[in-house]
RNA sequence: GGUUCCGUGGCCGAGUGGCUAGGCUCAGCUCUGCAAAAGCUGCUACAGCGGUUCGAAUCCGCUCGGAACCUCCA
């Protein structure tokens, strides 16, 4: 197996991945800030980690994978004057904060319960995390990286760089250049620099969520949390720090500040970032109104939509392009997805009622054995290639033919020999269910299927072809259709 | 304005110098009571213009078009 590759925003090239305590990997992703519902192209996100989540374990990693709650900290709109978007939430809805806080945790979880993602190691919350913040602040002030101000406390960012830091190395933005595009902004003047962010923010008497500090009441930064929650369950420095693209600035340039004022290093190894799910190509987001909740796509219920799309459906549909492209949302784009979803589920089903019998007249087919051993082969260096799902799905549709030619009978096990035929086997579906997390949406009503297709079996038998049609025209409506094979009667979902 | 990225066949979407994914659609064939499913066959593209090279979708330049970030955002 070759090895694998990870691009790192940091070089801005694909890296070998070396875990710095091989064979354990410290993973961590930022989070949702659970003010509102989560939609869809915060999923993809989610499913890019999922993803490589799944494939370290799967190739014998052992790997640390934390992902937090934001539910405190993150301003609404510009600048750091903003309204805390929880506490926000919590006055107009006359709701306790935790209340909101809860509400939309819970929505998270099941909507990636619900996309099959898989839960990660820890998942700490910013607020359960107060004394490690304070701590900071107070190290950063005594290392001479922060200042009070007014109560509040922020990072002095020249003083960083003037000390050997990099400020931009992340986004690759010049510190000049920003420093002379940065718009003007209320309440800049507790700051030296209009860089310069804030760590710990003073809270006005009308403000909800406090905490008692050094600097009087008040409660962190949005950027803070992530630094003191990273190093504190996976070290000060770690292997591997994921988010959408839209977090690397300035989000993630000031954890790599904050980490290197902290601890005096580079809190880490590899960084990685998604690319954004857009609609008619332009970004998703809330703000732009374009927007989709994964209860809408479920339904159909959105506008844009020209009909429901399934979890799975939706999981496929994101796998086929890759993480670092942008990808575009659109019902046409959708429903072909959802034929090879199911053709491939189809597969799924079939390959493990699949047994090898042996046969000493089978001819050998070298060609076909070959051509199966390139695509067993191909699904890894694929993934490995810096998380090409694309192109694994591609070496899956190989293997899914030779499932389909051996179920149909167009290819006998022994052809391919006992071993081959084995490994065929579990790889397709542990491929499909464990690496891509790609599992069945069963049907409402499979036992009585089961009994309407024996019913099917028995007017076959007797010619009865209006029954027979009659059969065939309720699987239709419940979505699936009848396989009449030679050899066997099945049924299968309709593509 | 600054930084970065993208423009691939009817649609979606991989692919950083030669071996030219995959899915969906469409047409034909095999099989079938008719279908469906499955397999097979066909359609073969790289925004435009120049350049580098034996050879470019892939490297360089310009033009056109689009996007992201620079401000909260996965």
């Amino acid at each position: 197996m070759q090895p694998l590759k990870l691009y790192n925003t940091l070089s801005r090239q694909k890296e070998p991945f070396e875990p710095i305590n091989s064979p354990y990997v410290g993973m961590y992703v930022c989070g949702p800030t659970v003010y509102n519902y989560v939609h869809l192209g915060n999923v993809r996100t989610f499913l890019t980690f999922d993803t490589l989540f799944r494939y370290l374990t799967h190739i014998g990693y052992k790997v640390r994978y934390v992902r937090n709650i934001t539910d405190v900290g993150h301003l609404v709109g510009d600048g750091d004057e903003g309204e805390d978007k929880i506490g926000r939430m919590a006055k107009l809805e006359k709701l306790e904060p935790m209340e909101i806080v809860q509400r939309y945790t819970n929505d998270f979880h099941d909507v990636l319960t619900t996309f099959n993602l898989r839960p990660p190691s820890i998942e700490p919350t910013a607020t359960g995390h107060m004394v490690e913040q304070i701590e900071a602040v107070k190290t950063l002030i005594d290392k001479g990286l922060a200042y009070e101000s007014n109560g509040s406390v922020y990072f002095d960012i020249l003083k960083y760089n003037a000390g050997g830091g990099n400020y931009g190395k992340l986004s690759g933005r010049i510190l000049d250049d920003l420093l002379n595009e940065t718009r003007d902004l209320d309440g800049q003047s507790e700051k030296r620099n209009p860089l310069d962010f804030a760590i710990w923010k003073n809270a006005s008497p009308e403000h909800i969520m406090r905490w008692p500090s050094p600097w009087g009441d008040g409660f962190p930064g949005w950027h803070l949390e992530c630094s003191c929650m990273s190093t504190k369950y996976l070290g000060a420095q770690f292997d591997i720090h994921g988010g959408g693209m839209d977090l690397k600035f300035p989000h993630h340039e000031c954890e790599i500040a904050q980490g290197n004022g902290l601890t005096d290093k580079d809190p880490v190894r590899y960084w990685m970032h998604s690319n954004m799910l857009t609609v008619n190509g332009q970004k998703m987001s809330k703000s732009l109104g374009n927007s989709f909740l994964p209860g809408e796509l479920f339904t159909g219920s959105h506008p844009l939509l020209e009909q429901a799309y399934s979890p799975m459906t939706v999981r496929f549909f994101m796998l086929q392009s890759h993480y670092r492209s942008t990808l575009d949302f659109s019902n046409d784009a959708l429903k072909a997805a959802q034929k090879g979803y199911r053709r491939l589920v189809n597969g799924l089903r079939v390959v493990k009622t699949l047994t090898y019998a042996p046969d000493e007249t089978a001819q050998s087919d070298e060609k076909k054995q070959a051509e199966i051993r390139t695509a067993l082969q191909g699904f890894h260096d694929a993934l490995n290639d810096d998380l090409n799902t694309a192109v694994a799905i591609a070496n899956l549709f190989t293997l899914l033919k030779y499932v389909n030619m051996l179920y149909m009978n167009q290819l006998q096990p022994a052809g391919l020999g006992e071993e081959l035929f084995g490994q065929l086997k579990s790889s397709f579906v542990d491929y499909t269910e464990n690496v891509l997390g790609l599992l069945e949406e069963p049907a409402d009503s499979q036992g009585f299927v089961e009994g309407m297709l024996t019913l099917y079996r028995e007017y076959k038998e007797q010619k009865l072809y209006d029954k027979v049609d009659q059969v065939r025209t309720y699987f239709k409506q419940q979505g699936l259709v009848i396989k009449d094979m030679k050899h066997r009667i099945d049924w299968a979902y309709e593509e």
